[in-house]
DNA sequence: TCAACGGCTCAATAGATGTTGAGATAACAG
DNA sequence: CTGTTATCTCAACATCTATTGAGCCGTTGA
């Protein structure tokens, strides 16, 4: 992760509509969901708004798309969005990780939501 | 974090000069830095140009602010940083751990400054 | 082949954002 | 009190960005 890209990726996240397809493709998982159903799950978009932002997504690496019929499907991706969180906090402690840990923990914490399923 | 701060704080770090000053505050660690040798350290910037950027990172709640004698020192808030991911990444496994754990994993290795960091 | 459907592309418009330069405010030293 | 340093404020301008609506492309099934 370099410094244009993670420019682009918070340019792309800092849109409502683009923060809403990215949370809605994460909640999605890996096997993503196609561009109307995205649509209608973030409410109020037209077709040509909602391709618009999945484009600037796309490019901006946060998510992929690939043809499944006459279906787009759109999926998250991970690695770009926890990249993005360690160029930013690149260096942060300077080998003090006690002033860090609280912040990497509340991370952690972000992939249970509040069920405490075991593994799969 | 709600959806309003979290669009206020990824539009504050999609600029160029605003990604630059929360890195260098992250960096800095909690003690911070004053403002004019926040300018040095990412250049080019003049003194109302930094104002600004600085201003716009307070208000999104990346940056705090306090005064010492004639300087005005800032430090990055980490917590907001943190929050930030942790709101992105809600659900992102839906109680299958395994899907996110290599983002979570790369997260926490940004306090271990060991890999040469190639910022442009 | 055709029509229906899902999604994309394009150009124009309106609104938001960053930069600049001059000036103002606050604190310190003499 | 005066000058200097450090930083902020303000208004104008140039630039970038999002939205809209019309039209196009590819896929499916009869």
């Amino acid at each position: 992760m370099d410094e244009p890209s993670a420019l682009a990726a918070f340019a792309a996240l800092s849109q409502e509509t683009r923060l809403r397809i990215v949370r809605t493709l994460v909640r999605a998982g890996p096997d993503g969901m196609p561009a109307g159903a995205l649509g209608e799950a973030i409410g109020g978009a037209t077709s040509s708004r909602l391709s618009f932002h999945l484009t600037h997504l796309e490019q901006a690496g946060l998510v992929i798309s690939r043809r499944d019929g006459r279906f787009i499907i759109y999926a998250a991706v991970l690695p770009a969005l926890s990249g993005l969180i360690a160029f930013l906090m690149r260096d942060c402690c300077q080998g003090h990780p006690d002033i860090c840990a609280p912040a990497v923990a509340a991370l952690a914490c972000s992939c249970e939501p509040e069920k405490d399923d075991a593994n799969a």
